[in-house]
RNA sequence: GGAGAGAUGGCUGAGUGGUCGAUAGCGGCGCUUUGCUAAAGCGUUGUAGGUGUAAAAGCCUACCGGGGGUUCGAAUCCCCCUCUCUCCGCCA
């Protein structure tokens, strides 16, 4: 069954230990822009402990091996290879011991590691809180929008579409019904996303909606996250939060060729997320789910390009907003606001002209090489000929409740119908949706 | 779900307690020979951690599906787990 050692702890660290012994003050300038409260110094010193037990062990294998070699030359039984046995017990004895005792420093020194967060790219503004995030860029206008518009649940015959009674019947709040037109135009956007990011570059992949806690691990949902996640009893699988779990996981452990850069694949997978503990305003209708139906696009890329497709990638998740022609903004995160593995990240607003709010629906990042060293993805240098780590990016494209959110109220028509963006009309077979069914 | 057989380096495949990080072949890389190609010959060829260095080299340790145990010593013996294959059962 479920082997703790298959999980976190015999993966690798996320930040590189090099990197934290030869560089400290950078780590800690990183711990500072993220606003997080992390003691350094406590794995500084784990990480000498660490070091120095393991001298002792691999000196003490180093005895124990070259007796071997001697043992082997000796004859079996002889009064020189017995005493050598008892010789030699002894050294077994110690090593036993360090080894428990190494053991013990490493796991430690590992969380210790695991604590310590990725490196803010050097263009991420200074901030603390969500407030301080930079508007990049803004696109539409919202003075053009509907007079009719109101908050979507509250458009007469919402409840028709998007059954949430029945669904908290069924199985709880926040798993709705699509029904009929509803579920019709969830279909058309996800066949628009995934469309979209075929003529984009991105290969489409169906993954498992399943995974396992080394590729949970490896991604970043655990440990930390790990009440976030729906678990199998009996098999202790997870329910995916986003594919970029079993995506980004594909190629875990593995030496892509160099040329096989950079890769582009995109998957389009219903989301769970347990969303403890956030309750209130935000979970109104659409705006917040346990299930959800979501594109990500991802990329495995040279560490030499990783920025620029962070760039592209943000450019393809905003022209599907464009095409839908949804108001949106562009923030760029501040470091207080940017997450734990990120390196830098765009997330992408639509504006909701009902609720008169902006609303998360893509979030694109770079991970560098922070999640390519946990799950030990790389690639090998052709000038080398040696492993180095791939960098990775991600990016919703897009989540589909909230552009529908979007799409509802920004698009009421006095006659209660919605008028859909053009670019849907041919997945959607016609130009309204009516919520009469 | 039941029974059996397996899991070794990029691949194939030896190895059943001791100089085994691992025979051999293939592939890859380099050199030689050659008008070019082919062929042949010779050499080389894993990953990780530590140490070392300006960077290397070097040195040390670990790794034979994963974990644990026996032993002075484990790829090799024992236990547990995972996965693959075959047969039976069940089922979209």
């Amino acid at each position: 069954m479920f082997n703790e050692r298959d999980s976190w702890f015999r993966l690798g660290v996320m930040l590189d230990p090099k990197l934290l012994r030869e560089s400290p003050e950078l780590v800690r300038a990183a711990i500072l822009k993220k606003h997080l409260n992390i003691d350094l110094d406590a794995v500084l010193t784990l990480d000498a402990t660490w070091r120095s037990q393991l001298h002792e062990v691999e000196n003490l294998r180093a005895v124990q091996k070259a007796a071997n070699s001697e043992m082997a030359a000796l004859k079996k039984g002889s009064p020189e290879f017995l005493a050598k046995v008892a010789e030699m017990k002894a050294v077994s004895v110690q090593v036993k011991e360090r080894e428990a005792q190494l053991a013990a420093t490493e796991l430690a020194w590992k969380q210790g590691m695991l604590s310590l967060p990725n490196l803010p790219h050097a263009s991420v503004p200074e901030g603390a809180t969500p407030e301080q995030n930079v508007v990049f860029a803004t696109h539409g206008s919202l003075e053009v929008l509907s007079p009719h518009a109101k908050s979507h649940w509250e458009i007469p015959g919402f409840d028709n579409l998007f059954d949430f009674a029945r669904g908290a019947k069924v199985t709880g709040a926040g798993f709705p019904f699509y029904v009929g037109e509803g579920a019709r135009l969830v279909r058309a956007l996800l066949h628009f996303f995934l469309d979209e990011a075929g003529k984009a570059g991105y290969l489409e992949v169906a993954p498992p909606i399943f995974v396992n806690a080394a590729s949970a691990t490896a991604t970043g949902q655990l440990p930390d996250k790990e009440g976030q996640m729906y678990e199998t009893s009996g098999d202790h699988l997870y329910a995916v939060p986003t594919a970029e779990v079993p995506l980004t996981n594909f190629f875990r452990d593995e030496i892509v060729a160099e040329e096989t850069l950079p890769i582009y694949r995109c998957a389009y997978t219903p989301c769970f997320r347990r969303e403890a503990g956030s309750y209130g305003k935000d979970v109104r209708g659409l705006n917040r789910l346990h299930q959800f139906d979501k594109v990500e696009l991802l990329k495995w890329v040279h560490p030499s390009s990783s920025y620029q497709e962070l760039d592209l990638l943000r450019n393809d998740a905003e022209n599907l907003l464009k095409k839908l022609e949804l108001p949106y903004r562009v923030l760029l995160m501040c470091g207080g606001d940017l997450g734990f593995a990120q390196a830098k990240k765009y997330d992408l607003e639509v504006w909701a002209a009902g609720q008169k709010r902006w609303l998360e629906v893509s979030s694109c990042s770079n991970f560098e090489g922070f999640q390519a060293r946990r799950a030990q993805i790389r690639y090998r240098a052709k000038d080398s000929g040696k492993p180095e780590l791939v960098h990775t990016l991600n990016g919703s494209g897009l989540a589909v409740p909230r552009v529908l959110a979007a799409i509802l109220e920004n698009n009421l028509q006095s006659d209660g119908r919605v008028k859909l963006p053009s670019v849907l009309v041919p997945y959607f077979g016609r130009e309204f949706l009516s919520f009469s069914n």
